[in-house]
RNA sequence: GGGCCCUUCGUCUAUCGGUUAGGACAUCAGAUUUUCAAUCUGGGAAGAGGGGUUCGACUCCCCUAGGGCCUGCCA
């Protein structure tokens, strides 16, 4: 289940004379955020710009939320987007020792001690410093262990109270923060687990990553790890701090915008390389480019030109782009994801539904913005007679309409072209020939095409009905309105 | 409350002291047209406010305003 995935084929081994090592440390949640997945997304583009190694980590300290389905919703996330990495995912929790073993170096050092303080002392002690605006503090800091053994505690840093810490971020510049308002935070509870900002910093150092790139949010995180690294004696990893994503109204993007996750939009109907193309945009530009391929996104990449602004979710733009690629994606691949929506609809699937989507999609595939749009296009081809007649058609049925219709039965059949160019051709004579212009031939015809949903124009619904199943349809209607 | 980050058209962005401030999406108008869509052409649309620095600021500095993040024995 958790096992890592094969390299893909034609892409080339990490170069090992690149430094370069990034990750993505998504923690299973349940889902994979969107936010997370562009992440992921620089963190891949830049390994792949420099030949770099691109890692996975799950932060799955947290025992209550980590569960196999959840890792699972992760590793699917990203396969699902194209991202792939360089080696078997790290799990975090098991390398619980190793960051215990820096935590008793830390105390060794005495850079970190032991804090006796009661989650009700904390709790009093947080209230007085944000009341007089300052950072919490232990009395356990600088006072021998309490008398009396097994009293639970926690590990705490002990970070400096003077100076400043200086984080050189990529995005951001440099960023100095002074170090009386960094709090000496917590390294190891009370039950001997290690904390997010322990476990970080020394599966980043031991995995050898070169380059932090995550979310805006973590840039204070940035500076407290630092502070870390300099009680291990380590130097720090390179920092890049993404700015986050909003919805559409400038929040924090969540469901309340219509998608969070990256299987909301993988079920909206966006195609993967669609969501990568406007993901990368979202935050980072090569110039005037908008539309662009992976390859060149790779060979483009450069975090000095990443955006340090927040970003909207612009569901316009992303329709757009998915347009595009949906017009370059192959029929058959588009035939297989419309066949999933029908699926998920619980739609009617004619027993020749592959022939009729074969022939129908490459005519409407243009309009598309969603494969459930698509989804919608291509339904008027899939109806199965009779179809019905309502009063519309009846209305235009009457009178010289039938008659109409069945000399247009006769003009269809005899043609000899069925593309869509030829019908064009077919229909126009035929007006031509009634002495009638277009507007008389669409109401009688339409109908019978788009068979109660949307159809493209007459030429294109003949041509992607197929001359048997189109002259089959007005055939029908023809015998039953007599 | 405190710390930190951010601020160019509605949105994503270009500009890296000198431009009629460019592009894309969206929007509007026109063309096309058998509906819708698509397509083509054209238009409108921006440097948050205030101080500096400079011969010259969107660009550099400061202040204000607004937005965001952090401030957990979550990650």
């Amino acid at each position: 289940m958790l096992r890592p995935r094969a390299p893909p084929p034609g892409r080339a081994m990490p170069d090992p004379a690149s430094p370069v090592v990034t990750r993505i440390a998504p923690s299973p949640t349940g889902k994979l955020h969107i936010g997370n997945a562009r992440t992921a997304l620089f963190n891949w583009l830049y390994a792949r710009h420099t030949g770099g190694t691109f890692l996975l980590r799950v932060e799955d300290t947290d025992r209550e939320r980590s569960t196999a389905e959840n890792v699972e919703v992760i590793f699917e996330g990203f396969a699902w987007l194209g991202l792939d990495f360089d080696a078997a995912p790290v799990f975090q929790h098991a390398r619980a020792d190793r960051h215990r073993a820096a935590a008793a170096e830390m105390l060794a050092r005495g850079s970190a001690y032991r804090d006796y303080m009661t989650p009700e002392e904390l709790a009093e002690e947080r209230e007085r410093a944000r009341a007089e605006g300052r950072t919490i503090r232990s009395p356990w800091r600088d006072a021998p262990a309490p008398a009396g053994a097994g009293k639970p505690f926690v590990v705490r840093l002990k970070a400096p109270r003077e100076g400043e810490t200086l984080v050189e971020d990529l995005v951001k510049g440099p960023v100095v923060f002074r170090n009386d308002q960094l709090d000496d935070l917590i390294l190891l509870r009370a039950d001997g687990s290690p904390t997010y900002n322990l476990a970080v910093v020394v599966d980043d150092h031991e995995m050898g990553i070169t380059h932090v790139i995550r979310g805006d949010d973590h840039l204070n995180n940035a500076a407290r790890q630092t502070l870390i690294y300099q009680a291990l004696g380590w130097g720090p990893p390179a920092f890049a701090h993404l700015p986050l994503i909003h919805g559409p109204d400038g929040a924090k993007l969540s469901k309340r915008h219509g998608a969070e996750a990256v299987s909301d939009f993988a079920g909206m109907g966006y195609l993967p390389e669609a969501l990568r193309n406007y993901l990368a945009r979202l935050g980072w530009g090569h110039g005037d480019d908008e539309i662009f391929s992976d390859a060149q996104a790779i060979s483009w990449f450069e975090i000095a030109d990443v955006v340090s602004a927040p970003a909207r979710l612009d569901w316009a733009k992303l329709n757009h782009v998915n347009q595009h690629y949906i017009r370059l994606a192959d029929d058959a691949r588009l035939a297989g994801l419309v066949d999933e929506v029908l699926k998920s609809r619980e739609a009617h699937r004619p027993p020749d539904l592959a022939e009729r989507l074969a022939r129908a999609i490459p005519v409407v595939k243009e309009g598309a913005k969603t494969i459930l749009e698509l989804a919608d296009l291509v339904l008027f081809a899939l109806k199965e007679r009779p179809v019905a007649v309502d009063e519309k058609l009846k209305a235009a049925l009457a009178g010289e309409g039938r008659e109409r219709l069945g000399r247009l039965a006769l003009a269809l059949s005899d043609a000899s072209d069925w593309s869509a160019e030829g019908m064009a051709g077919t229909l126009k004579r035929f007006a031509e020939g009634e002495g009638v212009g277009l507007g008389k031939v669409g109401p009688i015809l339409r109908p019978i095409l788009a068979a109660g949903a949307v159809a493209p124009d007459l030429a294109s619904a003949l041509f992607a009905l197929g001359r048997a199943e189109a002259l089959a349809r007005i055939q029908e209607v023809l015998s039953h309105v007599q």
